[in-house]
DNA sequence: GCACGAAAACTACTTTGGTAGTTTAAATTC
DNA sequence: GAATTTAAACTACCAAAGTAGTTTTCGTGC
């Protein structure tokens, strides 16, 4: 549904082109679906010439921000450091990335110091 | 939906009960996505006396599993570092809580080289 | 044994997400 | 200016989630 972010404005049929490898998704099914997230505010539309230019009105990461948020409140009680918590225990993260996550630590940490 | 995992074992009639304070629905709504539930294979029912008493197949841990690992395949394309650097990014969590995090990195990692 | 009441069973309606066909409009080309 | 092509508009269908009313069944108390 957002694979739109990547190219930042597209016509339905560029969008379709893109799209039908991975799913095998009718053209006139992208068109609705442009739409409907239209209506529900997630593109925009100009006209340009004979057809439509599609372009995200939300961002990425606004929608990451929003889902996480949904996530965490439903099943964490609101609190994002259960999330990590149950990441943490979950075993998905291998020795390279727990190293890594050291320095962000830090760096989150003085930032928020200093704010 | 899963308000139910917390008594472990309920009637219809004691789930209701627990959920009209907050959402304000009828009984025959909750009896219905019992029903629905049950097909999907989420929880079981028990005759008890007159009535039935519901039990969860499937664990909270085993939920939240499923639930964060399409977020993250959906929104992260399947990297789990990406979203505590999400969540991080966010400044979701204070001194506090970031502080805790690297005590139960260090004993991941401990784990992780024993296995 | 019968009436009453509570719970289950059955049925139904609405909304939303997802998919797509058909019709109309308009631009480009000859 | 008519024909062809292409994109938008309109309409439709299905499945799933969510909500709830009505009918039936069955156990309990009198």
């Amino acid at each position: 549904m957002q694979v739109l972010w990547a190219v930042e404005e597209a016509t339905s049929a560029q969008i379709h082109a893109a799209l039908f490898a991975k799913h095998g998704l009718a053209l006139t099914t992208i068109a609705t679906m442009l739409q409907k997230m239209e209506a529900k505010g997630v593109v925009a539309h100009r006209k340009q010439g004979r057809s439509f230019h599609y372009r995200p009105i939300v961002g990425e990461e606004e929608v990451r921000q929003t889902m996480v948020g949904e996530l965490v409140g439903r099943l964490f009680g609101g609190d994002s450091l259960a999330l990590v918590h149950h990441l943490l225990a979950a075993g998905e993260l291998n020795e390279q990335e727990l190293a890594a996550l050291r320095p962000w630590i830090e760096q989150v940490r003085k930032e928020e110091k200093d704010a």
